[in-house]
Formats: C-alpha cells, structure tokens, sequence
DNA sequence: GCATAGGTAGAGGGATCACTCTACATCGTC
DNA sequence: GACGATGTAGAGTGATCCCTCTACCTATGC
C-alpha cells in the first residue's frame, strides 16, 4: 500500500492529473490493475492517496529538525520549501493542480484545505509566530475574525502562509531568487511582529 | 472572436480546464461548433484564447488608475487582488490551474510566465519598488543575477510577486484575512526598502 | 499433498469525447 | 433578385479511457 501511493505520487507529479492513464498509474505503482483497484477502488481514489503520500512527505521534508530560534527555523523553513521545489516539483503545488484538475471534488478541497492548515499552523509554531493550535483537525475557519487591522501576532500565521505560497508559486519563475525574497519578507514580519 | 473569447473564459473558469467538453465550450461562446473551430482549431488553442482575454481582464482590473503615491498604490493594488479573487475565481489563479492541467504544453508554459512577468513588473513600477523594465517582451530570466543578500531593492519585484502569488493562493483559505497579511507583508517591504 | 487467499496478465465492454463533414439559413453587395 | 461568404444545426467517426472479468500462478497452513 505505501508502495502503491508512492508510485501513484511520482506518476501525477512527473505527468499531471490529467494525463495519466490508469495503465500508466499501474506501471507507476508496480502491481497490477486488480490490486490497484483493490487499495484505490476508482482514479479519484488513486489521486487522494498519492495526495495523502505526499503530504506525510512533505511535512517531513520541511519541518523536522528545525533550529530552536525563531528567526533561523524560519530561514532554514524557507531554504527547505526552496529545496523541496527544486528536487520534487518542477511547477507549483501538487494540491493546487489536483484541485485544478478537479475543482468539482469535495473529497479534494477538504484534502487541500487540511494540508495547508497543518502547513500554516506548523510554521506559525516553529517561528513563534502566533502558533497556538494544530488540535486534531481544526480544519474550519479560526474564528479569529477581523483583528480590524491590528498590527498583533493576530494574523501572522496567515501572513506566514502566504509568505509559503507565495514562495511555492513564485519558484518556478524565479528560482532561488524567490527563495531569497521570501525570507527578507519572514524577516520584516518577524520584527514588525516582536 | 472577443465574444468568443469571454465565452470560454467564463466556462473554464466555473468548470475548471478538464471538465468542460468542446460542446460545454460552444455553448458558453454562443456560437456554432464550426466558428469555433474555425477560430481555435483545437481544444488546446481554446484554453489558449481564454487565458489571453482573461490576461487582458486582469491588468485593466487590477492595474488601471492606481494611485500615485506608492504606499496607497500598493494598498490598492492588493485590496484589488482581492477583489478579483471575490468575484472572478473561487479557487487559485486560473493560468496555473491551465498548467497544472496540461503540464506538458509548452505554448501554455510561455503564456503563464508572461502573464506573471508582467504582473511582477507593473506591479513594482506601481508601488516604486525597482520597477525598471516592462520592455516589450522581456520574458526571460532578467539576468539580475543573486545579489547574493544584498538590502537593495535588487529583488524588490520578486519579493512583491511572492506577495500576490501568496494572497491568490491564499485568499481561498482565509479570505479577507489574507488581504490584511499581504498588506502587512507589503508595508514592511516597503519601509525595509526605502 | 492440497486447499485457500491473494497475486499477475491481459482482453473486452460501455461510454465519452475531440473533431469532421454534410445540409441548410442569413446577410451584405452588385 | 442572384450570389458568395459566412454562419447554424447536428449526425457520425475514430480513438481513448475507466473499469470489470476471466484464466492462471504462487505461497502458506494443515
């Protein structure tokens, strides 16, 4: 089974969602079409697996064994996100393109919403930055409202993820250039933000 | 043919790229399978002609009668941005979904890194941060090379793409709230830069 | 030795879809 | 009023693709 979703993760992140065929995602995953079909019982299924593969890969990649210190877990963060684009995904993130291809699914959204929040929540704890969650799935909206516009740590892992994303969108048209421009960015939030 | 155009704008961007068949796409252009083939001769150059209109939408959207002073430009141009994602798109910016949806096209790859070149370039001669160039088509990598970590306002326009990537991708996550993080973001480039 | 569970290999069905082609309508120009 | 260019309407084609089903192989427990 993790074998499968490997497989079927490599298969839509070298050729997309839409490309694939079935008989290609059985090559990719190395067994038959039966047991495909037996672990992932549709194509829907098979790209939430390797959604779900990639996410447990990800946040290893990127959050394991960060420095201590605010603003170097930031640093080393973003130089890891840099680093994951440049050997895993050549264009963009894989759960934007999968909802892309499908924007129909429900299943989909709510993967590529608790992806993000766990991303978000995660780098907010590591920087210091306004981390107080990560309680099971707290998927839905914080509640935190409006702050007005108060300059409080109150949307700060908000601005921290856009400070991601933005990263992760901008990599491909900028290399690591991008890289750079997303940590002079963490650096002015985290001490606007002290 | 710019009816034509707005017709497949708006399917692709309620069903998404894979979903709407050539007769979903006749329909929404309002004119017969004949003249559309006559006009894009393929699905392909269909996607093509609606990112070009949507390309033309956005810049007037987004980038037309901004203020002068570059603070307000700025808190405007991003107050828009939101705006657009309110109203036009649900879900993620529709060039990358075209990508993410046919990966391999090259013609689709160009479009997008116009598009987004041009975004990051009006945008820093709007808010006065390095803005230099939008001359004709300068597509390709500006050779400005790493500036290693220099402070200067040398990778300002990327620090700003990395902003209005983060907003687009996030503002279906958090909404408005992801507005405000921009700003904040663009407000501390700013002072950071002067 | 043998039954059973679970694997592989691969052909086939049923449906969808991009694209083409034929037949007919409409409109501006002389 | 005739004509030619351009449009609509819609059926048909060839191919692709998801998924199922049959037939055979392999390892493990008794």
């Amino acid at each position: 089974m993790r074998k499968i979703s490997a497989g079927l993760e490599q298969a839509f992140a070298k050729g997309g969602f839409a490309e694939p065929s079935v008989e290609d995602l059985r090559d990719a995953a190395g067994v038959s079409l039966r047991t495909l079909y037996k672990y992932t019982p549709s194509r829907s299924e098979m790209v939430l697996a390797a959604l779900e593969h990639r996410h447990r890969r990800y946040l290893a990649r990127v959050f394991e064994d960060l420095p201590q210190e605010p603003a170097a877990a930031l640093e080393a963060l973003l130089s890891r996100v840099g680093d994951w684009m440049a050997s895993e995904t050549a264009h963009g993130c894989l759960f934007h393109a999968a909802v892309a291809a499908d924007p129909a699914s429900q299943p989909l959204r709510e993967l590529l919403e608790r992806h993000k929040a766990e991303v978000a929540a995660r780098a907010a704890m590591a920087t210091g930055l306004g981390g107080a969650g990560l309680g099971g799935d707290s998927v839905g909206v914080d509640s935190v409202g409006a702050d007005s516009r108060g300059e409080g740590s109150g949307g700060a892992e908000t601005a921290l993820l856009v400070i991601i994303e933005g990263l992760t969108q901008a990599w491909p048209l900028r290399g690591d250039e991008a890289v750079l421009a997303a940590k002079r960015l963490g650096r002015a939030l985290q001490s606007a933000t002290l």
